[in-house]
DNA sequence: TTGTATATATAATTTTCTTATATATATTTG
DNA sequence: CAAATATATATAAGAAAATTATATATACAA
């Protein structure tokens, strides 16, 4: 399976999506999220499981999220929301990415090179 | 010391920095890498040494780039250059960054405040 | 001569992710 | 009806990638 899914470059940012999708949503579970990635992204961003929960506990144990957990048609859901210090997080995580991702913009334009002649 | 440097999002993306600016420039050293990163983000990305000759030492071990040592001010330098297959790796890497991107932008972009309520 | 800048390198540790596995119910399909 | 797929969470073992610390060496400026 060769896989056209960039997950190294995936490294570092889960953090930073539970924390934005949480900011947005109120209140979500965990296998909800990754469905959510899946479809805002097109398929190109899949987070594995391996990966969340243990993120969502981690995020849980650092005081930025709490949870509810309830029973829908039979299955258990653990809804995870913000907390105030959580929802402070996100907005520095965020901040944070967005100035990364202007920055990793200045690295990849400019220059001679590959294929960025200009006629 | 506190960081406003995101660190954690560099992860996976520095094998792209390193081929990318190798695309463009034809041959660099390492130290000079560092530098060029620092001025071109305004500082916001910051290589370590640590990280980074560990990378080029191993995208020379797998064929994408080759080096010519010389010695320059009484002090030695490495240039690494691109192989063909490097240029190819460099190209895929590239492509493969623009399209991360495109699906972080669209993670991140929607929803401005708390919209996207369900239920 | 002391510190800063240039220049490369590696070892030990930590963090973070992948992969595999486990459990359990609901729904769709052959 | 049985089997496969979708829903839902969880964790352990191992791999990968980075941080941090350390080592070496020269040039230049204060």
């Amino acid at each position: 399976m060769s896989r056209t899914d960039s997950r190294e470059l995936l490294r570092g940012t889960l953090r930073t999506i539970v924390l934005k999708l949480l900011a947005e949503n109120r209140r979500m579970y965990g296998y909800e999220i990754t469905q959510q990635v899946k479809e805002r992204t097109g398929g190109t961003i899949t987070l594995t499981y391996g990966a969340l929960y243990p993120v969502l506990h981690k995020l849980e144990e650092e005081g930025c999220l709490l949870t509810e957990t309830e029973a829908v048609d039979g299955r258990l859901r653990k809804y995870y929301s913000l907390t105030p210090a959580g929802t402070a997080t996100a907005q520095v995580k965020v901040a944070e990415f967005e100035r990364f991702m202007a920055a990793m913009q200045a690295l990849m334009q400019a220059g001679p090179g590959i294929a960025n002649q200009k006629h």
